[in-house]
DNA sequence: AGCACGCCGACT
DNA sequence: GTCGGCGTGCTC
């Protein structure tokens, strides 16, 4: 007897079987709602399988009128699963997060004016037929208001023949992009890497890219390229473009729109619940052609997955490190493969880890080395601290801000960059010594003077500046030491007191809006210094911008990070990246108190290749990713004892795996969070263990209290 | 995830 | 004597 194997996106730990009633068209892949428990849930037809009749099984209710997941996305669904040591029920949730997605689009009823003039006409009735004359078809809602009356004159007018009552679907389909629109010109070497990739996707399968470009070579027009020529290989085809969360912006929707005469399906965190079903839906039925979003939209259901772009594959937000982790860069080259669909990771950096599979041939590496048009890298210099020192309390040395004053003084534009919010990174106590802390936690509160409060970067908790210590008491004795970009820019605006001064971080550019108009203003030259976070690194393009500041490069050094090397290289390079995109030459100055640091050479040198052959070096003698494995295990409860007890209890059970060493537990380096007591083992093994089962045979031997958590995170990235 | 079943403390 | 705490186990 045929039955279904149904996956639910809960964390059960197989797919259960289910009956197909008569007259019910399901298969493989199939949306369906089968009874389980109490309730009737949502889940998906995993396999059709031959079972055993006397069997009792409960019958699938319902088929959703949505495209069946593919197989590829099943396989998928379960590579994820398994590599990452989560529940398949769990990815299969991450799938299916549109709520709305997979029932026809809700429909509205909207009313227009047909010309019609019925003999009762009122005051009311006047109104609103003016109404339907100004706004076009709208609601019966929309038009009373408009007209200051109720919907039921509106109704009224509909039934005596003066309006007439459209039913339209609320999800409108996205327009389809044209693929073939001419693109820009190319310059040679553009056209060039253009050229392999429309092969690729001619000749179709899994075909691994790097795209290597330096910042301003053109990535985003070459891959255009490849993404028209497979639109118009397969009319069916589909396109996604990942994208850092931070990077999907009007923009960047306005530069698809531009080449392909439509914008894409937006994907990331802030839609709305309409926006994301709508998004789901024509993504499951192949309508969406283009989609681009953040990391999670890589679980979207494509049914015709054609072709996947991770652009600034390098950046770590593509780790995702809460629910089921993941990386999605990882998980895309894996999903490609499973789909027989093209990849094409793009960055001007890319991650160690990137570079090593290019050279060892599992990518094929596509560089982009000059910059079109007069604009050039600008000139890198090291500014050692140690001889140049700023005055006491300041952060800006006597180069740096001699560079500030003579860019000024030739009507030109600078960017200082600290990777630090707020106004001072930590608040003492000049009475007492006290460093102020985020409730529950061990981490330091930040000063923060636009808003007056003091606030927990890593909580978002925050309370008002209080005038006296809470410790001890002492009135007035609350000092903010170190810096962050709000007290950098008050340097700036002492150093240089008619210049116009902004600064840019999350908390001044809450929002797309606000991000625009500070880019903007920069761009049309009404700010002469700009002082940001990482949020500046990403690419705006400023013509008039010739000096870019690195203020303190050393501080994404700390932390004993196995990235931070390359992450600090990449920032930077980045940021430095910024000045001198027009015809003007730029130049970047590096404030650092390590100059002999092989990052600090490199940058210098503009050596990337030279830096990342010593990372590797050391990876490699190491046997660290991406040479080895690794996995973190991160273990939390509710209090210091219990803590202490599960680590004991977890390190006991450890299987003995050939050639995995585990380190730990060690109290987590944010050991306390949100009141919770934190301790971590790493793991690692050689490159040819299967680290993920490893895992997972430890957690299958691990019980612990139900008020104590584990989380498996494989390639762990934070070492938070 | 949700829910039921089940075994020990403070209450009308 | 009961109401309710959350530990354990089950859902095809």
């Amino acid at each position: 007897m045929p039955t279904a194997r149904i996956l639910f996106p809960l964390p059960l730990p197989e797919p259960f079987d289910y009956l197909i009633p008569d007259g019910l068209k399901v298969e493989s892949g199939s949306y369906v709602r089968a009874p389980l428990g109490k309730y009737e849930r949502t889940g998906v037809v995993w396999e059709i399988v031959e079972t055993d009749p006397t069997r009792e099984l409960k019958a699938i209710d319902s088929v959703f009128p949505t495209p069946p997941m593919p197989a590829s996305m099943r396989r998928f669904i379960e590579f994820c699963a398994r590599y990452n040591v989560a529940g398949p029920g769990q990815v299969l949730g991450m799938a299916l997060r549109a709520r709305g997605g997979l029932s026809p689009s809700p429909t509205q009823t909207v009313y227009a004016a047909t010309g019609h003039r019925t003999n009762r006409m009122t005051s009311a009735r006047e109104k609103v037929l003016q109404a339907a004359l100004d706004a076009g078809p709208a609601s019966a809602a929309e038009l009373a208001r408009l007209a200051g009356v109720s919907a039921s004159v509106v109704k009224g007018l509909a039934e005596a023949g003066s309006l007439s009552a459209k039913t339209l679907a609320t999800d409108l389909p996205f327009p389809n992009p044209d693929p073939n629109r001419a693109g820009p010109d190319l310059t040679a070497e553009q056209a060039a890497a253009a050229a392999d990739l429309r092969a690729a996707a001619r000749n179709g399968g899994y075909t691994p890219f790097l795209l290597d470009g330096i910042t301003g070579s053109g990535k985003t027009e070459v891959y255009f390229e490849a993404i028209s020529e497979t639109l118009r290989q397969d009319p069916d085809a589909q396109v996604l473009v990942l994208l850092p969360e931070i990077a999907l912006t009007q923009a960047v929707f306005d530069r698809f729109e531009a080449r392909f005469g439509a914008g894409p399906a937006p994907w990331h965190s802030s839609l709305s619940d309409q926006q994301r079903r709508r998004t789901w839906r024509e993504v499951a039925h192949g309508r969406a052609r283009i989609v681009t979003g953040a990391r999670s939209a890589l679980f979207l259901p494509f049914a015709n997955l054609k072709l996947i772009i991770v652009d600034e594959e390098h950046d770590t937000s593509f780790k995702q490190e809460d629910g089921v982790r993941y990386h999605a860069r990882d998980m895309a080259v894996m999903r490609a493969k499973l789909e027989e669909a093209g990849v094409i990771l793009a960055s001007a950096t890319p991650a160690l880890e990137t570079v090593v599979n290019a050279e060892t041939g599992r990518y094929r590496r596509l560089k982009l080395s000059a910059r079109p048009g007069a604009a050039r890298l600008p000139d890198m210099d090291l500014v050692d601290l140690r001889a140049n020192t700023p005055e006491k309390g300041n952060w800006l040395s006597p180069v740096l801000s001699k560079a500030l004053v003579d860019t000024h003084a030739a009507g030109e534009q600078s960017l200082l960059f600290l990777n630090r919010r707020g106004y001072a990174p930590l608040v003492i106590c000049k009475a007492c010594g006290e460093r102020l802390k985020s409730p529950g936690t061990e981490s330091w509160l930040t000063e923060h003077r636009y808003t007056n409060r003091l606030v927990c970067h890593l909580t978002g908790w925050s309370m008002p500046k209080p005038d006296k210590c809470p410790l001890c008491g002492a009135k007035d004795s609350l000092m903010g030491v170190g810096p962050g970009v709000e007290r950098v820019a008050e340097e700036v605006r002492v150093l240089l007191p008619e210049a116009k001064v902004e600064v840019f971080s999350s908390d001044t550019a809450m929002g797309g809006e606000a991000t625009r108009g500070i880019v903007e203003r920069m761009a049309h030259g009404e700010i002469d210094v700009l002082v940001g976070t990482q949020i500046v690194a990403k690419g705006h393009n400023f013509p008039n911008l010739t000096l870019v500041g690195v203020v303190d490069a050393d501080s994404g050094l700390q932390g004993g990070d196995l990235r931070a090397g390359e992450r600090t290289y990449q920032l930077l390079s980045q940021v430095a990246g910024r000045a001198g995109r027009a015809e003007r030459p730029g130049r970047a100055l590096i404030q650092t108190y390590q100059p002999e640091n092989p990052a600090m050479q490199a940058l210098a040198a503009s050596d990337r290749d030279g830096f990342l052959k010593i990372e590797r070096d050391v990876r490699e003698e190491l046997i660290l990713p991406p040479f080895g494995r690794m996995a973190a295990m991160v273990l939390s409860a509710p209090d210091a004892g219990m803590a202490k007890e599960i680590g004991l209890v977890a390190g006991k059970v450890a299987p003995n795996g050939d050639g995995v060493t585990v380190y730990g537990p060690a109290p987590a380096p944010i050991s306390i969070l949100r009141g919770r007591h934190r301790l971590r083992f790493l793991i690692t093994a050689p490159r040819d263990i299967d680290l993920s089962a490893y895992m997972a045979a430890w957690l299958k031997d691990l019980k612990l209290p139900n008020a104590a958590r584990v989380a498996v995170d494989i390639d762990p990235y934070s070492f938070l």
